[in-house]
DNA sequence: TACTTTTGGACATTAAATGTCAAGTCAAAT
DNA sequence: ATTTGACTTGACATTTAATGTCCAAAAGTA
């Protein structure tokens, strides 16, 4: 995104207020960002915010269970965990 | 399970080699397992390992994106995510 | 009451992630 | 060739969050 409005790290990351250093690393995948920091970068290129976030927490879900044989069963019974809870959320 | 064989915190702390206090929380989920615990729990019960595993990493995933709006979609793409991940796994 | 088991809570310890800085690489420009 | 600007790398510092420990309080039982 940062690209395609040809914008230098140091400009966005000015606003963003994250050093330069960690913005290139989020970019490239070798950090991740903190949930705010997902949101400010949302609301600087005008991007749908929870669009971004669901990318953010399954990126975080994923690395959770990365090499683990299990992950995928663990996944689909977390879902339905997940499922399960919001089902029940109202009443009690 | 702990119960159901008729046996005390004390002992079952002592052979899985957990502080007693901190196996009481873990039955009532109010401290997370480490992934070797679960082990140790699931060898000592006779149990499934792979199944105590699938119960544990779902709770994590279930924990990190507990009263997020997005869980559910989120846990959604992450599915579909270890999914594309495994089907790559092989070939390259 | 006396004894045992379990629980609660404060604190210590450990582990992992994020943040920062300075030096390094690379490409373009002059 | 040297300088300049953009980005990257790696070491280190800081922060955050989870686990582990201890002891006293609570709850249960004879």
């Amino acid at each position: 995104m940062r690209e395609q409005n040809s914008l230098l790290l140091r400009q966005v990351a000015a606003v963003i207020e994250i050093d330069q250093a960690l913005l290139s690393k989020i970019e490239r995948n070798e950090r991740m960002p903190t949930k705010d920091q997902v949101k400010r970068i949302a609301k600087f290129f005008g991007k749908d915010e929870n669009e971004l976030l669901i990318s953010f927490f399954s990126d975080k879900l994923v690395y959770e269970v990365r090499d683990e044989e299990v992950a995928l069963k663990a996944m689909q019974v977390a879902e339905k965990k997940i499922n399960y809870i919001i089902k029940n959320k109202n009443g009690k």
